[in-house]
DNA sequence: CCGAGTCAGTTTACTTTTGGAACTGTATCG
DNA sequence: CGATACAGTTCCAAAAGTAAACTGACTCGG
């Protein structure tokens, strides 16, 4: 299979992936987030090859996730940036920065905490459910198809 | 830099990614989560070469994300099932799904809907925050190091 | 004006990973 | 006995990734 292939599948989550779900690109996401948006600075902070870079940030770009607007002329200088689509992404990558916290972090507990600027508080990402707001675990949600019932 | 470089960063998201963060590795994740538990079963679910497949599911199962049991002796086969730390990705997956639906659905909307067996309901997933109870959105979060605050 | 530095790539040569198909080995079925 | 099921393993070619060097527009200091 090629991964054009999986951007036609009839899934959500192949679809998603077609677009971000690759290594390097999620990792650009949360440099993303963090303000990085020049070349030099994702490769400085990434190590990733400039090559592979270059490719991710089109493919981002070509995604409508990344936006790529000139910061300068004389010499013209682009700069990335989220756009809506790509802050999108922000609560998946909280979930999963939170899973790394809680499975994978060192001894001395995660690297990065998170202030909700609403209440003030660190906080955990919480997911749960749009219709009676209690929280929601694998256990608790039966998946449908369109049209009949699916496990 | 090699990905097992990335294991020992300080960084949440990096090591969570070390763990899940291929195409592969995501897909065979959301099958598991639909009940899809054997070799072959895998394979014809997801159009993997069977050679990737061993790798990722060896990976999977070191990491402590899918536990490897028999189902049957004469012959010997086994099954792979999502641990505690495996069924805490479900989040993530969520999130990932609901913004795929978001963004990426076709015009016949997404293919899979999701109830909850609390409330009975169909639901999106909705991030929040632990302390408040808050949606949380990328704009409402302060990233903080370790030690320093930080941007 | 010259040489060094900055930034955003592109090119080249090499290594690693992947895909796909065929093969292995145990066991059951008819 | 031959066919089928299942879970891999092995082989080779093709694709993707890496590091390092190169390009090209421009600025700055002297």
């Amino acid at each position: 299979m090629k991964w054009t292939e999986l951007e036609a599948a009839d899934c959500s989550l192949a679809r998603a992936l077609s677009a971000v779900g690759d290594r390097w690109t999620l990792l650009i996401l949360r440099d993303a987030f963090l303000k990085v948006r020049r070349f030099e600075a994702f490769e400085a902070s990434l190590g990733i090859s400039r090559r592979t870079l270059t490719e991710r940030l089109e493919a981002l770009v070509a995604a409508g996730i990344f936006e790529r607007r000139p910061y300068q002329e004389k010499p013209l200088r682009h700069e990335y940036r989220l756009t809506e689509k790509g802050l999108g992404l922000y609560p998946a990558l909280l979930a999963l920065i939170h899973w790394g916290d809680e499975w994978v972090a060192g001894p001395e507990g995660p690297p990065v905490r998170h202030r909700h600027k609403g209440c003030g508080q660190q906080f955990r990402s919480v997911i749960s459910c749009s219709e009676c707001g209690e929280p929601v675990t694998a256990r608790d949600v039966i998946a449908e198809r369109r049209g009949a019932a699916a496990g």
